[in-house]
DNA sequence: GAGAACTCTCTCAGCCCTAAGGTGTCGAGG
DNA sequence: CCTCGACACCTTAGGGCTGAGAGAGTTCTC
């Protein structure tokens, strides 16, 4: 009748269908792959900063000012949009980098409530050290899938983003 | 030429074309996008959980035994490969579920290392009582895709996770 | 201009996790 | 029977994040 289960969340809904049959659990199938995958990219991600000397949040932070080009320069503000993070988090991020000397912090001479982060030399170096590797790691995920799939995926989550409302804002 | 950005990774891929011509940054059009899915799931996730008094480890947990089906037990290790969690997590988990009546710790007759843990009533009334709301949660997000989206999302999903050899383990 | 409302960043307590290590138990092979 | 490696669970230290809130500065409004 059904197929044979091919990943943990086909044995899911396999289980919550005979304990559970008057709900329908198919929202799940996409769902909780989502939370898998994420897991699993979180994890070789970790691997292959480590390799640099680097963490995921510090590598997301040097990512987000070497982006912006030069003179590679944000304030908290805006990486904690870019980031995902509250306040508190960026802050601490902060401190980190800057204790290793990958990014400096000064006042914002057009608002004194803001601080300027500049990526350093050493933090321009140390990311583009790493971004080869990290391109590679995330082909090497995506390896399994075709490209056809991978523009048919990409397409699908972009759509899936936007009716969710997480449009991008341009400052 | 290009189409205009959609989303944010649009806007990231964007950026690193110009500052970084020379490598192709297509990968993160599907990995950063999962990771931005992952945070919205988890953090609607959260607010429905919360509003039954839950939160998301405990609802993970809570819902592994449940669609485990009668006598709803399992053990820490068997909860703890199903979480994708460290084993101290799911001690914690169990800690905090523990204490509030929702499981009960027994020792193992047939096996003096193992622990079984069991569903309690109020356990399973709580996690039968979230249930229906964390799957309109679910269905909410998803309601900006067609069904057909939905499907070949789902499989594209688990085609990747197998690939990535995520496969599930029988006991 | 003065005051109110808002914004930017930082601080801190608390949460949940990981990584590493400890104790107790099982079971296959000598 | 006994030993030794594997296994199951727990403990603990430490890391990163959230949520709440404080202090300083800016912008709006009248």
């Amino acid at each position: 009748m059904s197929a044979p289960p091919e990943d943990a969340l086909d044995l899911i809904l396999a289980q919550w269908a005979r304990e559970r049959p008057d709900l329908d659990c198919s929202p799940m199938g996409v769902i909780g792959r989502i939370s898998q995958l994420q897991r699993e990219v979180f994890l070789r991600q970790r691997a292959t900063f480590a390799e640099h000397g680097l963490d995921v949040p510090s590598f997301d932070v040097l990512a987000a000012l070497r982006r912006a080009g030069p003179p590679y320069q944000l304030t908290p503000t805006a990486l904690m949009r870019t980031a995902l993070v509250t306040s508190g988090a960026i802050t601490q991020r902060l401190d980190r980098l800057e204790e290793r000397g990958l990014i400096t912090r000064g006042r914002s001479e057009a608002d004194g409530r803001a601080v300027v982060v500049t990526l350093t030399e050493a933090g321009r170096t140390a990311l583009d050290d790493t971004l080869p590797d990290h391109l590679e790691t995330e082909r090497t995920m995506l390896a399994g899938l075709s490209d056809a799939d991978r523009d048919q995926l990409a397409g699908l989550l972009r759509r899936w983003l936007v009716a969710l409302g997480r449009v991008p804002q341009q400052p």
